[in-house]
DNA sequence: GAATCACCTTGACCTGCGTCAACACAACCT
DNA sequence: AGGTTGTGTTGACGCAGGTCAAGGTGATTC
């Protein structure tokens, strides 16, 4: 009795169409098939890489959910971001051949290498994948600005609605509901990521919930209102002056 | 009479060793000669390029200090960095073929450019150069990872002091003291990149110049006690607990 | 040289968020 | 069932940095 195996390919991955082969045709699809050297399996709370490890490659999250953090030389440590299904890590070590942040599995996680010799001599082959791999380091520079300006220019709320309407709207993007989701990290990952407490996460969280424009429960958020949200993050700090 | 005219190129470009050249060989280094297909001159206070402009090119500076700035749908304002000889702008624009952020000369300044598509078409053919621009693509992600830590998780006086050092590092690579600096931009911008206001901007330097930290006169700075900025910097808010 | 303008400094006061502490809740073990 | 552990909530209080306001300083212009 033989089950009919599906090869574990880019051109049949579900993802390709938020992943590496973007844009690229049926024929470029096929070529780029042998990018992915191997699969790995990362169980929750273990990392992918860590700050010092070797840069060899980059890679696509096939399932779960990670974080990426850096920390300072005492131990301060700061979330970068918090990357789901389809999105890429690992830009961060072609700099130095060294990665310079941890990537840690928040939930059991399957990720493809990608080495990024293989990337490279591809994309000088393949136009399309040269320029996608263009654009998502480009995209993760214009991703971080955005964060700046909420970590330099943004009051609590804000920063809370930005980020719930930011993970809601990716989530949706794959298929899940535009209201309701579950947080795979803890306030305090949160509140690293938004630059505030924990406890300031937790107390907006209840604001939120108090105003009627979420329901919070644990880790079950309900978005009852993203009129609102998006109101909070566009509002300013309403100052007539 | 004939005066000798240097040819304008990389090759002979005194920013060779920090722009984009940066580790090609003679021989490579004379092929991306007319990559920089003109030069264009910018004077203070206008911008390169601003959010929404079509984008073409990235753009290696030659002479002057920039800043990028982006803003939201309100009229919040964050600079994002300060650019100086050497660097590159424009990555923000290759995402999405608009630039997402506005390079403003903060001093008359000279910038190479050098049209997006025939980097890559050039990148395709030498290696060094394709690496290259990928390095220079992920050194501003951790960059921006770097703002983020400090934006995320430093106090007033811990900022100013990074942001002191950084700049100070950076003229030094290019031959300037590594004590001294006039600062290029005004209070408020030093304030909205390390997401402070300029009073406590203001203040932070009154505070460091009592301490004998450093000497300064509006934009003059002499830093007198470098050892004591990075102590600030590594120190953490001294939280025994 | 006086008037204007852009920028910087300083003081007084206020507030949003951090800090500390106590408790609640859920998941997991034995 | 009861204990432990990790996580989340809430309250009381304090302070770093924001806000507002009043000059000061230096460059530029007429």
């Amino acid at each position: 009795m033989t089950i009919p195996s599906i090869k574990v390919a880019c051109s049949n991955c579900n993802l390709r169409e938020l992943c590496m082969p973007l844009g690229l045709s049926a024929d470029e699809l096929q070529r780029i098939d042998d990018l992915v050297a191997i699969r790995r399996k990362v169980t929750r709370g273990d990392s992918l890489f860590r700050n010092g490890d070797k840069f060899n490659a980059l890679y696509a999250i096939r399932t779960g959910f990670f974080k990426t953090c850096v920390s300072s030389e005492d131990g301060r440590d700061q979330v970068t971001g918090f990357q789901m299904a389809g999105e890429i890590i690992g830009l961060d070590g072609i700099v130095s051949d060294l990665h310079t942040c941890d990537a840690v599995a928040l939930e059991d996680a399957e990720v493809c290498v990608m080495p990024f010799d293989r990337i490279e001599e591809l994309s000088r082959d393949i136009n399309a994948l040269q320029r996608h791999v263009h654009k998502i380091m480009s995209r993760e520079i214009v991703r971080e600005h955005g964060v700046m300006l909420l970590l330099g220019s943004m009051r609590a709320e804000e920063r809370l609605a930005a980020f719930l309407l930011n993970l809601v709207q990716r989530l949706h993007a794959r298929g899940f509901s535009q209201s309701e989701l579950v947080l795979r990290m803890t306030r305090e990952e949160i509140g690293s990521y938004l630059g505030l407490k924990l406890e300031t996460v937790s107390r907006t969280f209840s604001k939120f919930a108090d105003e009627g424009i979420v329901e919070v429960k644990q880790r079950h958020v309900r978005i009852l209102n993203t009129e609102a949200l998006k109101l909070l993050v566009n509002a300013q700090t309403c100052q007539t002056h």
